[in-house]
DNA sequence: CCATTTAATTGAACGACGTTCAATAAAGAT
DNA sequence: ATCTTTATTGAACGTCGTTCAATTAAATGG
């Protein structure tokens, strides 16, 4: 078959990200592979190849996505909040929620990297360094002191591993409950050590 | 070629798992294989089969064995110490130390999972049930305050998200020193909200 | 010490993986 | 209507984890 053209390239980009989301939350990460995305699109495999450098370019771009909708998430969700504290719960509520909710596509976004002379993609850090400014911020508001760089980097990174080890099935306090309620002593820790 | 028997099986085993780890260390996550295993002990890859179940059961072990040695390392250097909090900071810094200076195989100990109908083995959940047990008893001697687990967990689960930002270069704060930085304030800051 | 049983090891094979590429055929240009 | 361009295919390559019949050395016992 010559070309088709049915759809323009960045049609089929979109697809592909669909097509590979929808696999991960049906049948898991193992079950995705660059012949079942091409299939699930009704292409074969090298067409794929015309629209990502690699398979790990096409996993790249769905955690892009991933990264991006959980802002999108938190942005939502703090709208009408007003108190620098009460979003910083939520911003953390809302991370950890979606990590427990699709630990699939959670999982494939943080413990995924590209081969090795690669460095970490911009477009994937730009994104986890968005969050990561956004809570420097509103740990400012919330408490002033000096040093919130490091704050909202323990901050972060404390909700980051209860859902990784939530995922992962290592955190004691099992289930969604138990990881909620850490994240949420996570946050309050945090800001007590900054008054401290 | 008929059997050899120059090694008896749990010596064939733990050349395997040595192997394992000189490969991740020399070469890489993505270098290790059953095959490349099998190569580096002489042997071909059915041989493994007799040893372990499958490949995930032979980094299952691998993984064990990595768990097992970052205990170790925290015993060996809270020894000499008597004081909760000052062997709090150790065993966290000791934690991160490993994550940074062996983040193959610490990112394969605390990334992989067994295959979809596996629950989470016992023989890794049991390590990292015993640090956070640790931890939770060092808390308690810190200070005391009810709910303790959470803490511990807390305090468990922000370093553990200070290491795997670290290890997939997603800590803004980047490096060594930028992650041992923000692993103390973990600390801090989880004491400092008990003590609130 | 030889014959027989046992079992460790091999090597080839299977299906699936990411990836490449010549051949093909459809779309666009003249 | 012809020519150029290029999207798409399908087959192939080398890899992977895994299985298994065949092989052959060790263990057994007469």
């Amino acid at each position: 078959m010559g070309r088709r053209s049915d759809h323009t390239r960045d049609e089929l980009r979109e697809m592909s990200l669909r097509a590979a989301r929808a696999i991960i939350r049906g049948k898991g990460v193992q079950a995705l592979s660059a012949r079942a995305v091409a299939k699930r699109i009704g292409y074969t495999p090298g067409t794929l190849y015309q629209l990502f450098d690699s398979f790990d370019h096409l996993i790249l771009a769905v955690n892009v996505g991933t990264v991006a909708e959980i802002r999108q998430r938190m942005d939502r969700e703090t709208k009408d909040l007003t108190d620098a504290v009460e979003k910083l719960k939520v911003v953390a509520r809302v991370y950890t929620e979606y990590a427990m909710a699709h630990p699939g596509l959670w999982r494939l976004a943080f413990e995924h990297t590209m081969p090795d002379p690669d460095k970490p993609p911009g477009a994937l850090t730009d994104q986890t360094d968005a969050i990561f400014l956004w809570i420097s911020e509103l740990l400012s508001q919330a408490t002033d002191t000096p040093r919130a760089d490091v704050s909202a980097a323990a901050l972060w990174a404390g909700v980051h591993g209860v859902c990784h080890l939530g995922v992962t099935g290592k955190l004691s306090l099992s289930g969604t409950d138990g990881a909620t309620q850490v994240t949420e002593r996570v946050v309050e820790s945090v800001i007590a050590g900054m008054q401290s």
